[in-house]
DNA sequence: TAAGGTGCCTTACAACGTAAGGGAGCGCCA
DNA sequence: TGGCGCTCCCTTACGTTGTAAGGCACCTTA
């Protein structure tokens, strides 16, 4: 019988590539070497001939979606070096909102891709060329965490469904959470997030990314001056 | 034959004490449920009588830490806002000090023991009693991110061993990185972190973390007034 | 003393990553 | 032309993980 049609040959971007999408359709935990290999029409153990372990795909996964944030950033130029960070801080988290697990995953990588000290070197060169000594602009890359990859480290994700914001408290105890939480009910009650403002998790929403960022890129200019 | 002497009954306590010194003492991928039964001199399913399953035993171990930051953060009062917060801050950061494991823990959890809400409550009261706008108060929560737990989420984990910045490269191309990593290599090099400095990972010292967060305290000060 | 709950154990299974080796197809060179 | 060796994928099997299902000993209480 004729073989099937699609066999293109595997290969190490291709399975990347797959991964990614796996990803990003069933989210990280479906991406196993068995499952994977399904989507590619290939047994698990074929795998390993393009990488050499699960560690290997997660890095490499890694490593691909930060070449999306590269290429996001490679446009940006003009303005102070404020204007500059910001545009390309946003870009980058223009592509994290493509691939929501993927601040989770760096959560768990022991080992960074290359291109990532690139991308922070382009940054550092940013900072001294504004007049930043290396001094402040080492503690200003340490105060921006992942800002510069377009996100920030959650401590909690959300949870999966409906506005469980207890574990197994029902509904009916508002009263009892406004009595044990006096302020952050009132909080909550006066800034409900807009449903429009685009969401990375519970606490990362765009207004709050910008927020944050703005005021660690105004208190590292007052610094610098 | 007497049976063993301390057979002390298991309980909820007993386990996640024992999983959280099983974690201090040899990393949270060694927190397993037959493991962790060895510790406790028990079988793996008896475990499973006081806790329902794995999820439920690292929500417990989470809640059982951050009961330690809980009470570490009792004795701080007096000085304004800022000067309470960070004293608390910090002293969270012991804890975290102490169970190195935890951030990366945390980021993987998907719900919150309801202690953190009270924790975070507490921190909303101190801003809106200082004058913080609600608005501002839940910008402010946002912009803390974890270091009211005294960590900051970081990026990457520090390489398991030796200083080993890249993956498979070898020490002879330091001119070479040099060459590729121009403002990094300048920067690390006027820059190399205190051995003193305590460190919780790669870009979490002790200084770093103060710095940031004078840096969000100061910014929000202004905002404030 | 019989009943029933409490607390731990035995057995078994599915899903995972992956070690070890096999074999089909190809190009290359004598 | 024939055989060698490389590339690429597959088959089989193993150890480790979490955990479902059920059993058995002990204590309490009626």
């Amino acid at each position: 019988m004729a073989a099937k049609a699609s066999r293109k040959p595997l290969s190490r971007e291709r399975v990347l590539a797959a991964a990614v999408a796996l990803a990003d359709a069933h989210g990280i935990q479906a991406l196993t070497m068995r499952r994977l290999a399904d989507d590619l029409h290939v047994e698990a153990m074929s795998l390993y001939y393009h990488l050499r372990d699960k560690e290997a795909l997660l890095d490499g996964v890694v490593e691909t979606v930060i070449a999306e944030v590269d290429i996001a950033g490679l446009d940006v130029d003009g303005g102070d070096w404020r204007a500059r960070l910001r545009e390309q801080f946003l870009a980058a988290r223009q592509v994290m909102l493509r691939h929501p697990w993927m601040p989770g995953l760096l959560g768990t990588r022991r080992t960074v891709p290359a291109s990532v000290y690139a991308y922070y070197d382009s940054i550092v060169g940013t900072l001294v060329g504004a007049g930043f000594s290396y001094r402040l602009a080492h503690r200003a890359l340490h105060a921006f965490g992942s800002m510069p990859l377009g996100f920030v480290q959650e401590i909690f994700s959300p949870a999966s469904a409906g506005g469980s914001m207890e574990d197994e408290a029902a509904e009916a105890d508002l009263a009892a959470m406004a009595e044990a939480l006096p302020h952050l009910t009132s909080m909550l009650a006066a800034e409900i997030h807009d449903q429009a403002d685009p969401t990375l998790g519970w606490c990362d929403s765009q207004v709050e990314f910008e927020f944050t960022l703005d005021l660690l890129l105004d208190g590292l200019e007052r610094l610098r001056r």
